[in-house]
DNA sequence: CATGAATGAGGTTTCATTCAT
DNA sequence: TATGAATGAAACCTCATTCAT
């Protein structure tokens, strides 16, 4: 899209074929992704420098200035990896067979659960988009957008069909949901109690008790 | 606390002395917080430079050394008015009269409420607490845990009487929704459709609807 | 001029306070200044480092940039303190007594009387007003030909009142001496046969030769 | 001489062979040098980067470094494309026939012509000899001086047959005239009022009327 | 109370060049 | 011939903070 770069390898996308860690195994790039992951997560974007990032990669600056054009470009790779994979999964859900409200549940339950699993991403989502620059934080919020219009969908669904009450917006009940999804990140903890897929299931009851007509 | 400017004088808590504008009429360290706020929240926290408050405050460097220790400790006043102000909000809804489910309702409508007001504060809350230093995050967590818990505590009461379901934890309920409300700050705008009275009925609706046994 | 730094202090204009070396007697900026310029002349702009620069001066990177808001902004100041000591003789020649002839020798001997004893600044003034900003550029390409044009009044003062030939274009003549001039620093060596009164005497002397009618 | 890549292809001295643009037409050489001339010019030596050359001239960098040593290399060999095309031309009118003055002012006009069809290389000259190897540097001043000197004895010729005044060193004559002719690349613009050929008329001119006796 | 010059460590990025393929 | 990944040194600059006045 006009990046100067753009000639660079692919990179980010499929972590598959070379593994993910940051391991001497996987890619250049793949390890750089993997350790700006974690070290954003732990953190921050801001507080952690290009030199702390290729060290824990394992790879010298140069190289990662050859496939990723600048710091702002990795935290980028790592909110597109996030947005593909959420809504890969959305997809499936929603295009999935049976009653819209087991869908919904599904889907909702299983958005928490992705999230825990993958709290690092969370925590960078929520904190670090401001740190793009201003064109790639609009293509993360339209992407988004569009991910919460899948969900507000389903939603709708539901209220023509009557299952679910009509006098709250769909939107609203989305931002509201997904507020409380991506909140996990400020405190969830692996190694607590609470199992990701008990949190699952309590955010989705609530949400479906919530849409109740 | 343990703080090694203790001696300076106090500040940010009540801004109603003089005004609580960047204009020359309020005072130095109110001017400063004004300022700080707002830049913090348009570009954050480490994309704003000392340089930039003090210049928008009008004020010189040496004036805000005199009367906050570092920038951090900027941060820390501007969380600390925040939570302040919160907690007074609730303990008013907590200890009012009126059913348990009436009392709720007004609370959690009223957080949306003063959420929206302050849209700044909300958003640096939200972005910037990982930039504190670890001792002041801890103090800000504690704030906010007494926060949850007197929030929590209101729930657990409707529990008890039997006007709110129990099959999921207070705990739960209570984190959902502000992870909701402190969304606002990533979606809500003030010039939008939505007042913040309306969405913040909405919010409350899927509050106590989502409580129902 | 819309610098973001423009409430830095003074400095370049007025170097005989303190002296002009690079000696720690001198003030920090006329340090640097003195250091630039030799440095700048000695290998180039680009092949100059800031380091170099101010470990030249005996100051602190911090420093330099307190003073100068770039290295570019350190080329400017070595263009603007040569411009105006250009401007003010030129000025002193125009409007002295005499003849027109005699004035305009005096005036061309004098610039390269000059220009042979600032050898440096002519060599930094050819080589590198490409390494200013395109802004910068203009700046001094307008004051060059505000220089010029009193020059060249000169000459067709001189044309008018038929002492020189009319059919050369006044413009013309200008260039071409001033191309001539500026090449000094090209192949002019001080410790050469030649003094500078003597190249003066010459160059004045094809100039008034040349536009003998 | 002493280079390292000697056994390199020959290139850059004739490009009549395969046109001389950057198109896909000519030789990778060849579209390297227009390239690099194109930009140096532009944005000088310094500001140019050997990717921006390769792309511009639709070559890998791999291949640059096939034919060319260094950045500095390809310098050089726009400068020596240059000094071979001057020398060439200066050449023919030094051994031409007619009186001295009708061959030093055609071969004074012509160099401005060449000059001015040529100011790219020109720019170049003047600007980025000190980024060449110091023994590069010698190697073009010495060509330099040996084109000044067959045009100074142009002058010498004149001067022993009467025809030239002899108080006034041919030397100073030569660079003065240089010093002018180098200067076209500062001011001549080929979109001007002035053609080529008029300037060379008037600098010529000059020149001829400095010399009467 | 307030100033603003000075510090100095650390930041991101660029770049010419090499080398295995 | 040609590729393009990788290097590593060095570049410019920012910034929070201090301190003498």
């Amino acid at each position: 899209m006009g990046n100067p770069r753009d000639e660079r390898p692919e990179h980010g996308q499929d972590r598959s074929s070379s593994g993910s860690g940051e391991g001497s195994a996987a890619s250049v790039p793949d390890r750089l992704l993997s350790a700006a992951t974690r070290l954003f997560a732990e953190r921050g974007y801001e507080r952690t420098s290009v030199r702390e990032i290729v060290e824990a990669a394992g790879v010298t600056k140069g190289a990662m200035y050859h496939y990723f054009a600048s710091k702002d470009d990795l935290l980028f790779a790592v909110y597109q990896r996030v947005l593909a994979m959420q809504m890969r999964r959305l997809e499936e859900f929603a295009t999935a067979e049976g009653p819209i409200a087991e869908r919904l549940r599904a889907a909702a339950a299983d958005v928490v659960h992705t999230t825990v699993d993958n709290l690092e991403d969370t925590v960078i989502f929520q904190r670090s988009l401001h740190m793009l620059s201003p064109e790639r934080q609009n293509e993360v919020r339209k992407e988004r957008r569009r991910y919460h219009e899948r969900f507000r969908e389903m939603i709708e669904d539901g209220q023509q069909i009557g299952v679910f009450r009509t006098d709250i917006p769909a939107d609203i009940v989305v931002t509201q949901y997904f507020g409380a999804v991506h909140h996990l990140g400020m405190w969830y903890r692996p190694d607590g109690e609470l199992t990701g897929a008990a949190v699952g299931d309590y955010f989705a009851d609530l949400l479906l008790n919530g849409l109740r007509p």
